[in-house]
DNA sequence: CTGTTAGCGCTTTCAT
DNA sequence: ATGAAAGCGCTAACAG
């Protein structure tokens, strides 16, 4: 319980030198000799003062080595979605080698004002669902990196949801099918339901619509059509919103030949409710999912989805944010066969 | 690009006031008049202040409402593996509820001491990989709440790791039975192995340590034994580290009549390894987990293991750190009863 | 290479 | 209820 009450100044009166000295010691070997610094260190060592004081550090220097992670929805459900956690596992590995910090920020506090003073950058994950957040990191004087949304002037990190939706629905649809899609954060609902006729959230914020579009021009050029009808809101992949979609749409008169799903974790629930209703995938029904998980190789059968890689979009993102870079980039995605699409 | 560099001095000046007037229409609404305070306020938000600035604040208040929360391991496994991500949802959510900031901090890493200084108090997830840090904890003098693990003089929040072990594997052991044991890091190693005769961790170190002794005991109860060769040493639950200890125990010649994992995770790999060769369970093989997680629930069978709340975990151990309480808790378990063993 | 000094931006007695 | 002033602990000019 001890932790010593030891300054700089203090430090420095004891030792006999100046205060700079000892900050030189510990911050810029280059400005005294090595053997000068070796005793200095190790004098600190001994009396127990472990370095200048963090906090004093930050606001001196005007950096602090915190990263600010900001989270699309509440942390709570972000640590738990396997495709969220794998962008934060990409995140944290590449600002551990550059030695920061990592704080997480969840999209639906008040203002990132709280935090931007002690931060030295964001990444931000999706568009938060408060929208003044968005507009307050687009306004920072400070360093952001997008991901899967932009912001104007940022770099981002995203993929082609539009072509990656197109190709795995493509994949899918037959002609006269009967096509349904269960969609993810398209509406602004807290629960599951058809869209009907509901406005869409702004088409610049969610990924989810690019996919729609993707998915719309698939089934176009299938010469198909779709109404809102056929169209699910689900507000998160977990929880029992996939479950309630997937029973709705199976249960449904006339159910649909093909199902398209917004993540891979509303399709392996669909495929569940299928399994368990005695419906056989895909000879009865066809399920597309997105995103690539690993979950959705080890189903049966492997669900025919679209990857991408939320390693590297972390990866990616961090080393942005660390290298200063000012250019976004569009990451490859790649359609996964598997066995639930015909 | 804005925000303005606008500070409390600068802003006093230009509305006629004083510094301290300022200060306290932000921090300290009680000493001066509402209508004062709210005139100030809205002056402010004209201008473009939004309040005092934060690292100025850490520093000279010593609180940053930052609460550190340090991992058994690097951040990158935690977050991938279920039951740390439930944990980590439970101190997020209260943390969440009292404004506080999450840091999350690697076990690995070189030391706390980078951080102490602007952080408020840490939660310790597990003892931390690198020893060195649960020195350093114990020394602070900031609050401090394990998890997992006991650090003399603070509150912990345990569960009985012996007792639980000893209960699920009651369960699964007949007379005469051939028992395995898959445990997690149980040595020093970086690869999956038998433990033989390698030095173990320190016991008080590993809850794994708890539990091969609640499994011994049981064990022994049933009038058998078990040799080194017999228990595995699994570095993590996740990867391929699982599989390959499943794979091995079950092409051992004498294959074991029941095995008991240390993880749900390890177990499901077990099951799934089982089921690929054609293995009965729990007919020719029995299986136990540990954890009670949701999957573990999902598959076929359902698995036999003891639950645990990682999620009331989280919160509490959250709570006590905000509280400053400094007694520990035990939290109950329960068998989930499963089919797996018998 | 070392020491002196002026702040970084704020909070908080203390006096008014 | 408000204002003046002394630092919180440190860093980076600058001068020596």
């Amino acid at each position: 319980m001890n932790k010593n009450k030891f300054t700089l100044k203090v430090v420095a009166e004891q030792l006999g030198v100046s205060t700079a000295t000892i900050s030189n010691a510990f911050n810029r070997p280059d400005q005294l000799s090595a053997s000068r610094r070796e005793s200095i260190l190790s004098a600190c060592k001994k009396i127990g003062y472990h370095g200048p004081n963090k906090a004093a550090q930050i606001l001196r220097k005007g950096q602090s080595n915190i990263i600010a992670l900001v989270l699309a929805d509440n942390i709570e459900y972000m640590v738990s979605d396997p495709v969220a956690s794998t962008f934060i596992q990409g995140v944290s590995s590449v600002l551990h080698t550059h030695q920061k910090h990592l704080l997480l920020y969840a999209g639906d506090s008040v203002s990132v004002l709280d935090v931007v003073d002690f931060v030295d950058g964001f990444i931000c994950y999706g568009a938060p669902q408060n929208k003044k957040l968005g507009e307050e990191l687009g306004a920072l004087s400070k360093p952001v990196v997008t991901v899967d949304f932009d912001l104007e002037g940022r770099p981002a990190v995203n993929i082609d949801n539009e072509d990656a939706a197109y190709q795995v629905a493509r994949r899918a649809i037959a002609k006269e099918d009967r096509v349904a899609i269960l969609g993810l954060r398209l509406i602004d609902s807290p629960t599951t339901c058809r869209i009907y006729d509901s406005p869409l959230l702004d088409a610049e914020q969610a990924i989810s619509h690019r996919r729609l579009d993707g998915y719309m021009r698939a089934i176009k050029e299938c010469g198909g059509s779709i109404s809102n009808d056929w169209i699910w809101h689900i507000p998160e992949s977990g929880g029992n919103f996939s479950r309630q979609a997937a029973r709705e749409v199976l249960n449904a008169s006339q159910r649909p030949d093909t199902i398209l799903c917004m993540s891979d974790m509303i399709a392996l629930e669909l495929l569940h409710a299928a399994h368990e209703l005695g419906i056989d995938v895909p000879g009865e029904l066809k399920i597309t999912g997105f995103d690539g998980i690993d979950e959705a190789d080890r189903s049966r059968p492997p669900l025919t989805t679209v990857y991408q890689s939320s390693l590297e979009k972390g990866t990616l993102a961090a080393e942005k944010l660390m290298v200063g870079t000012t250019t976004s980039v569009v990451l490859k995605t790649e359609i996964k066969k598997g066995e639930t699409a015909g």
